[in-house]
DNA sequence: AGGCTCTTTTAGGCTGCCCTAAATTTTGTA
DNA sequence: TACAAAATTTAGGGCAGCCTAAAAGAGCCT
């Protein structure tokens, strides 16, 4: 297995982000979207990767991992999702601030440091913000989860993750308390604005507008 | 301040290091030795540190770092430091292990990240190898300490560092016992290859070859 | 001072990764 | 189906960081 850059591993996690997301080829535009990148410097990159045999790559017709491609990218996810439980667990970051630290910690390349930053966080199998890190054989926990804004009325959850890790979003959560791991129950839904009206922790009742119901995923209990 | 790459900052740690070592302006050569890289491509880089006025450069005269040089040098060395002890102390790693794992830790961008790993780590003073960390200011804990070589017959002391810090000498003392805190208690020197017999611990008896009494540093009490 | 050797710099070139402008292909819609 | 708009690729170029070969400077020895 020959070298692979800093570079190329970000665009193998972009392209990896964007299929999950779209669950189709991937386009150019999409790469360069991401990375924010030209069009053309994203057409020069396919270029390499489907020489390195990373991607599978006809021209105007988008692209999808390799077995070797994907490897690799859900290595980085995994390598990027426990550095984020580590810089949230024990250097008491908040969710919120750990998204470009993990960014450089994820081209750290030495398996050994995985495999033992794993074991000293407790073989986590989410990360903060309650997505799932694959194990070392590139398997992902699932978990049956919904968007608030898709239960029916009545329903009790727990919230287990969010959609959008925008800083913005994250730091909303916090002042709403509706944090990981807090109780929900869906009262009511006002079809005017799509807005929820739910009952935190048992306790305090709240109104939630569309946008955050569609980013906090909750699994029913 | 501009931004600073990835291989720039391994010249200004290079030049430090060097500086360190010798004491006098750095020469093109001995960095191109110490990086392994070419003396044409070290004239090349050179150029551009001065060009920021990362270094003192005048042609055919060495180069030295400037203050701002000096502080980014001084914080990669606080940085590979800090994360070498986290790798031995809370992941387990041996003192041989590490270095290079660090070298890529060391240039992971975050002053919070820093500062929350030395606390995470209770504000060491020392790394595994007995190096001092600088603190945030960029200022050392200097130590009183000698080569054993450098001991009077009679000296008792304890080994707080070394020299050399090659995987090949790091395992071998672990073979001899002599790690960071061993007691050290020098008995004679022999002229004839300038080896030494010492107790260990207030125990063993043992010879040491004049290398390794070179590379060992004894802190007397 | 002259000459030899070692060090350093210059010249010219390559690769990775990025860009703009222009050409080409695909797609959506009249 | 044809054509305009959008997406993508090609062409050509720049910069960082590396290299080799050759030129230039420094240091030393007689």
């Amino acid at each position: 297995m020959e070298a692979i850059s800093h570079t190329e591993e970000n665009y193998l996690k972009a392209i990896f982000k964007i299929a999950e997301r779209e669950g189709k080829p991937v386009s150019t535009n999409a790469i360069s979207n991401e990375m924010n990148t030209k069009a053309a410097s994203v057409t020069d990159m396919l270029k390499r990767l489907s020489e390195k045999e990373l991607i599978h790559y006809e021209k105007y017709k988008g692209v999808t991992l390799t077995d070797s491609g994907n490897r690799i990218a859900t290595h980085l996810v995994r390598k990027h999702r426990l550095w984020e439980v580590f810089l949230v667990e024990k250097l008491h970051f908040s969710w919120d601030e750990v998204h470009d630290m993990a960014e450089q910690l994820e081209h750290i390349h030495s398996e050994e440091l995985v495999e033992r930053l794993d074991e000293f966080l407790g073989f986590p199998k989410f990360d903060p913000h309650g997505d799932p890190i694959p194990d070392a054989a590139g398997n992902f926990t699932f978990r049956k989860q919904l968007p608030m804004l898709d239960l029916e009325i009545g329903t009790k959850g727990v919230v287990v993750g969010v959609q959008d890790h925008s800083t913005a979003f994250l730091q909303y959560l916090d002042r709403l308390e509706l944090v990981l791991g807090a109780e929900v129950h869906l009262l009511e839904r006002f079809d005017y604005d799509e807005s929820v009206k739910i009952i935190l922790n048992g306790q305090k009742e709240q109104i939630l507008s569309k946008k955050v119901a569609q980013n906090l995923f909750i699994q029913k209990k």
